[in-house]
DNA sequence: TCAACTTTTAGTTAATTTTACCATAACAAT
DNA sequence: ATTGTTATGGTAAAATTAACTAAAAGTTGA
Protein backbone atom coordinates (compact mmCIF):
# COMPACT_ATOMS: atom_id res chain seq x y z
CA UNK A 1 0.00 0.00 0.00
CA UNK A 2 2.66 2.80 0.55
CA UNK A 3 2.61 3.52 -3.27
CA UNK A 4 0.24 5.75 -1.61
CA UNK A 5 2.69 7.53 -0.08
CA UNK A 6 4.49 10.68 -0.47
CA UNK A 7 8.14 10.60 -1.29
CA UNK A 8 9.12 13.94 -1.68
CA UNK A 9 10.00 15.45 2.11
CA UNK A 10 8.83 19.18 1.82
CA UNK A 11 4.90 19.02 1.96
CA UNK A 12 5.51 17.66 5.85
CA UNK A 13 7.95 19.99 6.99
CA UNK A 14 7.55 21.17 10.17
CA UNK A 15 3.89 19.68 10.28
CA UNK A 16 2.10 16.68 12.03
CA UNK A 17 -0.17 15.08 9.70
CA UNK A 18 1.80 16.57 6.85
CA UNK A 19 0.93 13.37 4.98
CA UNK A 20 -2.23 15.49 4.45
CA UNK A 21 -1.28 17.46 1.49
CA UNK A 22 -0.91 13.95 -0.65
CA UNK A 23 -3.00 11.61 0.69
CA UNK A 24 -6.76 12.10 1.38
CA UNK A 25 -7.27 11.62 5.39
CA UNK A 26 -9.90 9.37 4.76
CA UNK A 27 -7.25 6.73 3.96
CA UNK A 28 -5.43 6.66 7.14
CA UNK A 29 -8.77 5.70 9.43
CA UNK A 30 -8.14 2.13 7.87
CA UNK A 31 -6.63 0.28 10.90
CA UNK A 32 -9.22 -1.65 13.50
CA UNK A 33 -7.93 -1.88 17.01
CA UNK A 34 -8.24 -5.05 19.64
CA UNK A 35 -7.24 -5.90 22.83
CA UNK A 36 -5.49 -8.91 24.33
CA UNK A 37 -6.12 -9.90 28.03
CA UNK A 38 -2.71 -11.75 29.83
CA UNK A 39 -4.63 -13.33 32.77
CA UNK A 40 -1.99 -14.40 35.06
CA UNK A 41 -3.38 -16.92 38.36
CA UNK A 42 -0.63 -18.77 40.60
CA UNK A 43 -1.67 -22.58 41.50
CA UNK A 44 -0.41 -25.61 42.29
CA UNK A 45 3.12 -23.89 42.76
CA UNK A 46 3.45 -22.53 39.10
CA UNK A 47 2.48 -19.46 37.06
CA UNK A 48 -0.52 -19.86 34.94
CA UNK A 49 -2.53 -18.05 31.87
CA UNK A 50 -5.75 -17.88 31.47
CA UNK A 51 -6.46 -18.98 27.44
CA UNK A 52 -9.75 -19.58 25.46
CA UNK A 53 -9.82 -21.77 22.85
CA UNK A 54 -10.84 -20.16 19.69
CA UNK A 55 -13.92 -20.76 18.23
CA UNK A 56 -14.04 -18.99 14.70
CA UNK A 57 -11.20 -18.94 11.76
CA UNK A 58 -8.72 -17.15 11.89
CA UNK A 59 -6.74 -19.66 13.97
CA UNK A 60 -9.88 -22.03 14.57
CA UNK A 61 -9.27 -24.44 17.71
CA UNK A 62 -5.75 -23.15 18.33
CA UNK A 63 -5.43 -22.01 22.14
CA UNK A 64 -5.29 -17.63 22.43
CA UNK A 65 -5.59 -14.90 24.88
CA UNK A 66 -8.99 -13.43 25.28
CA UNK A 67 -8.98 -10.36 23.46
CA UNK A 68 -11.63 -8.81 20.48
CA UNK A 69 -11.68 -5.47 18.44
CA UNK A 70 -12.61 -2.67 19.81
CA UNK A 71 -15.39 -0.54 19.22
CA UNK A 72 -14.98 3.45 17.23
CA UNK A 73 -15.83 5.08 20.30
CA UNK A 74 -14.98 2.78 23.00
CA UNK A 75 -11.68 3.93 25.41
CA UNK A 76 -9.54 0.84 25.22
CA UNK A 77 -9.31 -0.29 29.33
CA UNK A 78 -13.31 -0.73 29.34
CA UNK A 79 -12.65 -2.79 25.63
CA UNK A 80 -9.84 -5.33 27.84
CA UNK A 81 -12.69 -5.21 30.77
CA UNK A 82 -15.64 -6.22 28.05
CA UNK A 83 -14.13 -8.56 26.18
CA UNK A 84 -12.46 -10.32 29.01
CA UNK A 85 -16.23 -10.22 30.88
CA UNK A 86 -17.73 -11.55 27.75
CA UNK A 87 -15.27 -14.34 26.85
CA UNK A 88 -14.01 -15.79 30.73
CA UNK A 89 -16.67 -14.24 32.69
CA UNK A 90 -14.38 -12.08 34.97
CA UNK A 91 -15.13 -8.72 36.09
CA UNK A 92 -13.85 -5.87 38.11
CA UNK A 93 -10.08 -6.88 36.85
CA UNK A 94 -7.95 -4.08 37.42
CA UNK A 95 -5.32 -4.71 34.34
CA UNK A 96 -2.34 -2.67 33.10
CA UNK A 97 -1.55 -1.69 30.01
CA UNK A 98 1.65 -3.68 28.06
CA UNK A 99 2.63 -3.22 24.51
CA UNK A 100 1.14 -2.67 21.30
CA UNK A 101 1.37 -5.36 18.20
CA UNK A 102 0.91 -3.92 15.01
CA UNK A 103 2.77 -6.27 12.49
CA UNK A 104 0.90 -5.18 9.08
CA UNK A 105 0.24 -8.68 7.84
CA UNK A 106 -0.67 -10.16 11.56
CA UNK A 107 -4.70 -10.32 11.06
CA UNK A 108 -6.21 -11.73 7.58
CA UNK A 109 -9.03 -9.44 7.85
CA UNK A 110 -7.22 -6.12 7.57
CA UNK A 111 -4.67 -3.72 9.19
CA UNK A 112 -5.58 -4.92 13.17
CA UNK A 113 -3.31 -3.52 15.67
CA UNK A 114 -3.82 -5.20 18.91
CA UNK A 115 -3.12 -3.98 22.56
CA UNK A 116 -1.92 -6.09 25.60
CA UNK A 117 -3.47 -5.57 28.69
CA UNK A 118 -2.13 -7.85 31.96
CA UNK A 119 -3.48 -8.59 35.39
CA UNK A 120 -2.18 -11.06 38.27
CA UNK A 121 -5.61 -12.18 40.30
CA UNK A 122 -6.21 -14.29 42.98
CA UNK A 123 -7.54 -18.13 42.49
CA UNK A 124 -9.65 -17.68 45.29
CA UNK A 125 -11.20 -14.37 44.47
CA UNK A 126 -11.87 -15.21 40.98
CA UNK A 127 -13.50 -18.37 39.61
CA UNK A 128 -13.83 -18.01 35.66
CA UNK A 129 -14.38 -21.46 35.02
CA UNK A 130 -17.75 -21.84 37.42
CA UNK A 131 -18.86 -18.25 36.42
CA UNK A 132 -18.42 -17.91 33.29
CA UNK A 133 -20.30 -19.28 30.27
CA UNK A 134 -17.44 -19.36 27.60
CA UNK A 135 -17.03 -22.00 25.98
CA UNK A 136 -13.23 -24.20 26.98
CA UNK A 137 -11.71 -21.11 29.43
CA UNK A 138 -8.50 -22.66 30.76
CA UNK A 139 -5.93 -22.00 32.73
CA UNK A 140 -2.04 -23.69 31.15
CA UNK A 141 1.11 -23.49 32.83
CA UNK A 142 3.39 -20.79 31.09
CA UNK A 143 6.56 -22.88 31.30
CA UNK A 144 4.42 -25.41 28.62
CA UNK A 145 2.76 -22.56 26.53
CA UNK A 146 1.51 -24.57 23.81
CA UNK A 147 1.29 -22.25 20.68
CA UNK A 148 -0.88 -19.82 20.16
CA UNK A 149 -3.11 -17.88 17.82
CA UNK A 150 -1.71 -14.74 16.18
CA UNK A 151 1.52 -13.25 17.83
CA UNK A 152 -0.11 -14.13 21.08
CA UNK A 153 2.93 -15.98 22.30
CA UNK A 154 4.64 -12.74 21.48
CA UNK A 155 2.33 -11.04 23.73
CA UNK A 156 2.56 -13.69 26.40
CA UNK A 157 6.86 -13.54 26.87
CA UNK A 158 6.50 -9.98 26.85
CA UNK A 159 4.43 -9.35 29.87
CA UNK A 160 6.28 -12.05 31.49
CA UNK A 161 9.69 -10.52 30.88
CA UNK A 162 8.08 -7.39 32.31
CA UNK A 163 6.49 -9.01 35.43
CA UNK A 164 10.03 -10.46 36.35
CA UNK A 165 11.53 -7.15 36.49
CA UNK A 166 8.04 -5.51 37.77
CA UNK A 167 8.22 -8.29 40.93
CA UNK A 168 11.56 -7.47 42.24
CA UNK A 169 10.81 -3.43 42.51
CA UNK A 170 7.29 -3.60 43.96
CA UNK A 171 4.88 -5.34 46.41
CA UNK A 172 2.95 -6.88 43.14
CA UNK A 173 3.41 -10.38 44.01
CA UNK A 174 0.72 -10.48 46.47
CA UNK A 175 -2.19 -9.99 44.16
CA UNK A 176 -1.76 -13.25 43.15
CA UNK A 177 -2.13 -14.54 46.34
CA UNK A 178 -5.45 -15.25 48.23
CA UNK A 179 -5.88 -12.37 50.95
CA UNK A 180 -4.59 -14.44 53.82
CA UNK A 181 -1.49 -16.56 53.05
CA UNK A 182 1.67 -18.26 54.63
CA UNK A 183 5.45 -16.88 54.71
CA UNK A 184 5.94 -20.64 52.82
CA UNK A 185 3.41 -19.56 49.96
CA UNK A 186 4.62 -16.13 49.39
CA UNK A 187 7.88 -17.96 49.40
CA UNK A 188 7.55 -20.46 46.24
CA UNK A 189 5.41 -18.08 44.67
CA UNK A 190 8.96 -15.61 44.32
CA UNK A 191 10.65 -18.97 44.06
CA UNK A 192 8.43 -19.32 40.73
CA UNK A 193 8.04 -16.38 39.36
CA UNK A 194 11.88 -15.52 39.03
CA UNK A 195 13.02 -18.95 39.00
CA UNK A 196 15.48 -19.44 42.10
CA UNK A 197 15.14 -20.63 45.53
CA UNK A 198 16.13 -18.65 49.00
CA UNK A 199 16.88 -19.77 52.56
CA UNK A 200 13.52 -20.00 54.36
CA UNK A 201 15.06 -18.45 57.37
CA UNK A 202 16.37 -15.56 55.80
CA UNK A 203 13.33 -15.02 53.53
CA UNK A 204 10.68 -14.59 56.68
CA UNK A 205 13.31 -12.41 58.39
CA UNK A 206 13.89 -10.20 55.06
CA UNK A 207 9.51 -10.04 54.26
CA UNK A 208 8.83 -9.48 57.72
CA UNK A 209 11.36 -6.77 58.55
CA UNK A 210 9.90 -5.02 55.68
CA UNK A 211 7.22 -4.42 58.06
CA UNK A 212 4.22 -4.77 55.19
CA UNK A 213 2.26 -7.78 56.44
CA UNK A 214 -0.17 -8.17 59.06
CA UNK A 215 -0.34 -10.81 61.58
CA UNK A 216 -4.09 -12.00 60.91
CA UNK A 217 -3.67 -14.10 64.09
CA UNK A 218 -5.09 -16.79 61.96
CA UNK A 219 -3.39 -20.34 61.21
CA UNK A 220 -3.15 -23.17 58.87
CA UNK A 221 -5.97 -25.80 58.92
CA UNK A 222 -6.25 -29.01 57.47
CA UNK A 223 -2.29 -29.26 57.21
CA UNK A 224 -0.55 -32.46 58.59
CA UNK A 225 1.68 -30.42 60.41
CA UNK A 226 2.42 -27.41 62.52
CA UNK A 227 0.29 -24.97 60.49
CA UNK A 228 2.09 -21.70 59.79
CA UNK A 229 0.63 -17.98 60.77
CA UNK A 230 -1.70 -16.53 58.27
CA UNK A 231 -0.30 -13.25 56.86
CA UNK A 232 -1.69 -10.50 54.65
CA UNK A 233 -0.65 -7.51 52.35
CA UNK A 234 -0.89 -4.02 54.60
CA UNK A 235 -1.34 -1.71 51.42
CA UNK A 236 -1.43 1.26 53.79
CA UNK A 237 1.67 -0.07 55.63
CA UNK A 238 3.15 0.22 52.43
CA UNK A 239 1.62 3.40 51.16
CA UNK A 240 3.10 5.21 53.97
CA UNK A 241 6.54 3.65 53.86
CA UNK A 242 6.79 4.26 50.40
CA UNK A 243 5.93 8.38 50.83
CA UNK A 244 8.91 7.91 53.13
CA UNK A 245 11.33 6.59 50.96
CA UNK A 246 11.12 3.07 51.44
CA UNK A 247 11.64 1.13 48.40
CA UNK A 248 10.57 -1.95 47.99
CA UNK A 249 12.86 -5.16 46.66
CA UNK A 250 13.08 -8.62 46.47
CA UNK B 1 -21.20 5.62 18.72
CA UNK B 2 -21.52 3.18 21.45
CA UNK B 3 -25.49 2.62 20.35
CA UNK B 4 -24.36 0.39 17.90
CA UNK B 5 -23.31 -2.06 20.19
CA UNK B 6 -24.53 -5.72 20.64
CA UNK B 7 -25.77 -5.56 24.52
CA UNK B 8 -26.91 -9.10 24.77
CA UNK B 9 -23.91 -11.01 25.23
CA UNK B 10 -24.97 -14.48 23.40
CA UNK B 11 -24.34 -13.34 20.43
CA UNK B 12 -20.16 -13.61 21.08
CA UNK B 13 -20.11 -16.57 22.86
CA UNK B 14 -16.56 -18.12 22.89
CA UNK B 15 -15.75 -16.44 19.72
CA UNK B 16 -12.55 -13.53 19.25
CA UNK B 17 -14.35 -10.91 16.83
CA UNK B 18 -17.90 -11.75 17.92
CA UNK B 19 -19.75 -8.93 17.16
CA UNK B 20 -19.79 -9.40 13.92
CA UNK B 21 -23.05 -11.32 14.26
CA UNK B 22 -24.71 -7.58 14.71
CA UNK B 23 -22.31 -5.38 12.93
CA UNK B 24 -20.68 -4.82 9.76
CA UNK B 25 -16.97 -5.37 10.17
CA UNK B 26 -15.82 -1.96 8.01
CA UNK B 27 -17.28 -0.09 10.70
CA UNK B 28 -14.39 -1.50 12.77
CA UNK B 29 -11.77 -0.23 10.77
CA UNK B 30 -12.24 3.64 11.70
CA UNK B 31 -9.13 4.31 13.72
CA UNK B 32 -5.62 5.93 12.46
CA UNK B 33 -2.66 4.74 14.01
CA UNK B 34 0.09 7.52 14.84
CA UNK B 35 3.50 7.37 16.31
CA UNK B 36 4.87 10.09 18.42
CA UNK B 37 8.60 9.80 19.44
CA UNK B 38 10.14 10.84 23.01
CA UNK B 39 14.19 11.52 22.13
CA UNK B 40 16.03 12.03 25.32
CA UNK B 41 19.61 13.71 25.53
CA UNK B 42 21.73 14.71 28.05
CA UNK B 43 23.39 18.02 27.59
CA UNK B 44 24.52 20.66 30.41
CA UNK B 45 23.74 18.13 33.38
CA UNK B 46 20.57 17.77 32.63
CA UNK B 47 18.06 15.61 30.87
CA UNK B 48 16.83 16.93 27.97
CA UNK B 49 13.67 15.78 25.08
CA UNK B 50 13.29 17.16 21.79
CA UNK B 51 10.42 18.81 21.00
CA UNK B 52 8.78 20.72 17.58
CA UNK B 53 6.92 23.37 17.30
CA UNK B 54 3.74 22.50 15.65
CA UNK B 55 2.65 24.66 12.58
CA UNK B 56 -0.73 23.13 11.99
CA UNK B 57 -3.95 22.90 13.93
CA UNK B 58 -4.82 21.72 16.35
CA UNK B 59 -2.48 22.52 18.97
CA UNK B 60 -0.95 25.25 16.17
CA UNK B 61 1.91 26.75 17.80
CA UNK B 62 2.28 24.26 20.76
CA UNK B 63 5.21 22.37 21.30
CA UNK B 64 5.14 18.41 20.53
CA UNK B 65 6.38 15.38 20.57
CA UNK B 66 7.83 14.15 16.71
CA UNK B 67 4.91 12.20 15.95
CA UNK B 68 2.54 11.65 12.60
CA UNK B 69 0.04 9.38 11.30
CA UNK B 70 0.94 5.64 10.35
CA UNK B 71 0.06 4.97 6.48
CA UNK B 72 -2.00 1.31 6.28
CA UNK B 73 0.74 -1.01 5.49
CA UNK B 74 3.60 0.28 6.91
CA UNK B 75 5.06 -1.04 10.06
CA UNK B 76 5.01 1.06 13.17
CA UNK B 77 9.04 0.92 13.97
CA UNK B 78 9.46 2.05 10.21
CA UNK B 79 7.02 4.85 10.70
CA UNK B 80 8.69 5.56 13.69
CA UNK B 81 11.46 5.96 11.98
CA UNK B 82 10.16 7.97 9.47
CA UNK B 83 8.31 10.45 11.22
CA UNK B 84 11.71 10.97 13.12
CA UNK B 85 13.66 11.53 10.33
CA UNK B 86 11.22 14.00 8.45
CA UNK B 87 10.39 16.19 11.38
CA UNK B 88 13.86 16.23 12.47
CA UNK B 89 16.22 14.94 10.68
CA UNK B 90 17.68 12.50 13.22
CA UNK B 91 18.15 9.08 11.32
CA UNK B 92 19.15 5.45 12.39
CA UNK B 93 18.26 6.09 16.15
CA UNK B 94 16.99 2.87 17.79
CA UNK B 95 13.71 3.32 19.83
CA UNK B 96 11.64 1.36 22.31
CA UNK B 97 7.91 0.95 22.01
CA UNK B 98 6.68 1.99 25.12
CA UNK B 99 2.69 2.48 25.97
CA UNK B 100 -0.07 3.12 23.78
CA UNK B 101 -2.65 6.01 24.22
CA UNK B 102 -6.17 5.97 22.82
CA UNK B 103 -8.76 8.24 24.45
CA UNK B 104 -11.52 8.10 22.30
CA UNK B 105 -11.62 12.55 22.30
CA UNK B 106 -7.88 12.93 22.17
CA UNK B 107 -7.67 13.97 18.41
CA UNK B 108 -10.60 15.86 16.82
CA UNK B 109 -10.19 14.55 13.52
CA UNK B 110 -11.46 11.12 14.25
CA UNK B 111 -10.44 8.09 16.32
CA UNK B 112 -6.56 8.32 16.43
CA UNK B 113 -4.88 5.92 18.76
CA UNK B 114 -1.41 6.40 19.05
CA UNK B 115 2.01 4.50 19.72
CA UNK B 116 4.89 5.76 22.26
CA UNK B 117 8.48 5.21 21.08
CA UNK B 118 11.46 6.42 22.69
CA UNK B 119 15.20 6.42 22.65
CA UNK B 120 18.31 7.58 24.68
CA UNK B 121 20.68 9.51 21.82
CA UNK B 122 24.28 10.72 22.26
CA UNK B 123 24.26 14.48 21.76
CA UNK B 124 27.77 13.85 19.82
CA UNK B 125 26.53 11.55 17.79
CA UNK B 126 22.98 13.15 16.77
CA UNK B 127 22.81 16.95 15.75
CA UNK B 128 19.21 17.84 14.77
CA UNK B 129 19.51 20.58 14.98
CA UNK B 130 22.48 21.03 12.56
CA UNK B 131 21.09 18.78 10.39
CA UNK B 132 17.19 18.97 10.25
CA UNK B 133 15.17 21.32 7.76
CA UNK B 134 12.32 21.24 10.08
CA UNK B 135 11.36 24.50 11.50
CA UNK B 136 11.76 24.90 15.38
CA UNK B 137 13.28 21.85 16.56
CA UNK B 138 14.68 21.96 20.24
CA UNK B 139 15.86 20.56 23.53
CA UNK B 140 13.66 20.89 26.66
CA UNK B 141 14.59 20.59 30.37
CA UNK B 142 12.54 17.41 30.83
CA UNK B 143 12.25 19.54 34.71
CA UNK B 144 11.25 22.20 32.63
CA UNK B 145 8.29 20.70 30.64
CA UNK B 146 5.98 23.12 28.79
CA UNK B 147 2.14 22.21 28.54
CA UNK B 148 2.62 20.09 25.26
CA UNK B 149 0.17 19.16 22.74
CA UNK B 150 -2.49 16.40 22.87
CA UNK B 151 -1.65 13.98 25.75
CA UNK B 152 1.89 14.36 24.94
CA UNK B 153 2.73 14.88 28.60
CA UNK B 154 1.32 12.27 29.51
CA UNK B 155 3.42 9.95 27.15
CA UNK B 156 7.04 11.86 28.11
CA UNK B 157 6.00 11.59 31.67
CA UNK B 158 4.88 7.64 31.24
CA UNK B 159 9.18 7.16 29.58
CA UNK B 160 10.45 9.08 31.87
CA UNK B 161 9.11 6.60 34.76
CA UNK B 162 10.07 3.67 32.65
CA UNK B 163 13.25 5.09 32.27
CA UNK B 164 13.78 5.69 35.98
CA UNK B 165 13.28 1.57 36.53
CA UNK B 166 15.35 0.65 33.54
CA UNK B 167 18.39 2.71 34.30
CA UNK B 168 18.76 0.45 37.65
CA UNK B 169 18.48 -2.82 35.82
CA UNK B 170 19.79 -2.06 32.82
CA UNK B 171 23.05 -0.44 31.79
CA UNK B 172 21.31 1.94 29.09
CA UNK B 173 22.36 5.56 30.59
CA UNK B 174 25.58 4.93 28.46
CA UNK B 175 23.81 5.45 25.67
CA UNK B 176 23.11 8.89 26.88
CA UNK B 177 26.80 9.93 27.24
CA UNK B 178 29.46 10.36 23.95
CA UNK B 179 31.47 6.96 23.49
CA UNK B 180 33.75 8.36 25.82
CA UNK B 181 33.17 9.70 29.14
CA UNK B 182 34.90 10.52 32.21
CA UNK B 183 33.45 8.82 35.53
CA UNK B 184 32.26 11.85 36.73
CA UNK B 185 30.43 12.32 33.76
CA UNK B 186 28.22 9.29 34.36
CA UNK B 187 28.04 9.72 38.00
CA UNK B 188 26.61 13.17 36.81
CA UNK B 189 24.27 11.75 34.49
CA UNK B 190 22.88 8.73 37.32
CA UNK B 191 22.66 11.59 39.55
CA UNK B 192 20.11 13.43 37.20
CA UNK B 193 18.43 10.76 36.41
CA UNK B 194 17.85 9.24 39.60
CA UNK B 195 17.53 12.58 41.50
CA UNK B 196 19.96 11.59 44.10
CA UNK B 197 23.66 12.09 44.85
CA UNK B 198 26.28 9.30 45.24
CA UNK B 199 29.44 9.52 47.04
CA UNK B 200 31.86 10.08 44.59
CA UNK B 201 34.77 7.28 45.40
CA UNK B 202 31.99 4.59 45.98
CA UNK B 203 30.51 5.23 42.69
CA UNK B 204 33.50 4.65 40.72
CA UNK B 205 34.32 1.99 43.03
CA UNK B 206 30.91 0.20 42.01
CA UNK B 207 30.88 1.29 38.77
CA UNK B 208 34.71 -0.13 38.09
CA UNK B 209 34.25 -3.32 40.22
CA UNK B 210 31.78 -4.02 37.12
CA UNK B 211 34.20 -4.61 34.33
CA UNK B 212 31.98 -2.62 32.07
CA UNK B 213 34.33 -0.05 31.26
CA UNK B 214 37.11 -0.18 28.86
CA UNK B 215 40.17 2.25 29.60
CA UNK B 216 40.74 4.66 26.22
CA UNK B 217 44.22 5.54 27.58
CA UNK B 218 43.18 8.81 26.97
CA UNK B 219 42.68 11.68 28.76
CA UNK B 220 39.64 14.87 28.96
CA UNK B 221 41.49 18.14 27.26
CA UNK B 222 40.51 21.76 28.47
CA UNK B 223 39.86 21.69 31.81
CA UNK B 224 41.33 23.92 34.13
CA UNK B 225 42.23 20.93 36.99
CA UNK B 226 43.53 17.38 36.59
CA UNK B 227 42.12 15.47 33.75
CA UNK B 228 39.99 12.43 34.37
CA UNK B 229 40.55 8.89 32.37
CA UNK B 230 38.25 9.03 29.54
CA UNK B 231 36.80 5.26 29.64
CA UNK B 232 34.05 3.82 26.75
CA UNK B 233 31.55 1.06 27.80
CA UNK B 234 32.23 -2.26 27.00
CA UNK B 235 29.47 -3.96 25.33
CA UNK B 236 30.71 -7.43 24.75
CA UNK B 237 31.96 -7.76 27.83
CA UNK B 238 28.70 -6.83 29.55
CA UNK B 239 26.91 -9.45 27.80
CA UNK B 240 29.45 -11.78 28.30
CA UNK B 241 28.87 -11.79 31.79
CA UNK B 242 24.88 -11.24 31.69
CA UNK B 243 25.00 -14.87 30.52
CA UNK B 244 26.73 -15.64 33.38
CA UNK B 245 24.56 -14.39 35.35
CA UNK B 246 25.90 -11.09 36.52
CA UNK B 247 23.20 -8.44 36.80
CA UNK B 248 23.75 -4.94 36.64
CA UNK B 249 22.30 -2.64 39.29
CA UNK B 250 22.72 0.81 40.52
C1' DT C 1 -0.59 -40.29 76.29
C1' DC C 2 3.48 -40.41 73.92
C1' DA C 3 6.88 -40.84 70.48
C1' DA C 4 7.75 -39.73 65.59
C1' DC C 5 7.53 -36.48 62.18
C1' DT C 6 7.18 -32.19 59.80
C1' DT C 7 7.29 -27.42 59.39
C1' DT C 8 7.59 -23.07 61.66
C1' DT C 9 10.26 -19.90 64.09
C1' DA C 10 14.23 -17.93 66.68
C1' DG C 11 18.94 -17.17 67.08
C1' DT C 12 24.11 -17.03 66.03
C1' DT C 13 27.99 -16.20 63.43
C1' DA C 14 30.90 -15.45 59.45
C1' DA C 15 31.19 -13.32 55.08
C1' DT C 16 30.24 -9.74 52.19
C1' DT C 17 28.79 -5.34 50.80
C1' DT C 18 27.82 -0.60 51.69
C1' DT C 19 28.81 3.76 53.60
C1' DA C 20 31.40 7.46 55.27
C1' DC C 21 35.58 9.46 55.37
C1' DC C 22 40.61 10.70 54.75
C1' DA C 23 44.84 11.36 52.25
C1' DT C 24 47.36 11.89 48.38
C1' DA C 25 48.24 12.41 43.42
C1' DA C 26 47.87 14.88 39.22
C1' DC C 27 47.21 18.48 36.55
C1' DA C 28 46.00 23.68 35.24
C1' DA C 29 46.42 28.39 36.23
C1' DT C 30 48.73 32.18 38.21
C1' DA D 1 56.70 27.47 42.99
C1' DT D 2 52.26 28.01 44.89
C1' DT D 3 47.38 27.54 44.82
C1' DG D 4 43.12 25.53 43.47
C1' DT D 5 40.52 21.81 41.85
C1' DT D 6 39.41 17.28 40.73
C1' DA D 7 40.79 12.50 40.29
C1' DT D 8 42.13 8.52 42.59
C1' DG D 9 43.47 5.15 46.18
C1' DG D 10 42.81 3.50 50.67
C1' DT D 11 40.81 2.30 55.30
C1' DA D 12 37.69 1.33 58.90
C1' DA D 13 33.10 1.17 60.77
C1' DA D 14 28.41 -0.07 59.85
C1' DA D 15 25.01 -2.57 57.84
C1' DT D 16 23.34 -6.19 55.30
C1' DT D 17 23.36 -10.89 53.49
C1' DA D 18 24.13 -15.72 53.66
C1' DA D 19 24.74 -20.07 55.85
C1' DC D 20 23.69 -22.76 59.36
C1' DT D 21 21.91 -24.63 64.11
C1' DA D 22 18.54 -25.64 67.10
C1' DA D 23 14.33 -25.24 69.50
C1' DA D 24 9.25 -24.85 69.35
C1' DA D 25 4.71 -26.09 67.91
C1' DG D 26 1.71 -28.42 65.88
C1' DT D 27 -0.26 -33.24 63.60
C1' DT D 28 -0.49 -38.17 63.22
C1' DG D 29 -0.70 -42.70 64.50
C1' DA D 30 0.35 -46.21 67.81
Amino acid sequence: MNEERSSSTEDTLGHQFGAFYKIPIEKFFQFALSVDCVILGYHENGLKLLVIERGTEPHKGKKALPGDLVYPAEDMELAANRVLKDLTGLENVYMTQSKSYGQVDRHPIGRVVTVGYYSLISVDRYQPLASSWAANVVWVDVNELPLLAFDHNQIVNQVLATLRERVRLQPIGFELLPKKFTLGQLQELYEAILNTTFDKANFRKKILSMNLLKDTKERQTDVAHRPAKLFSFDKKAYESLRQQGFSFEM
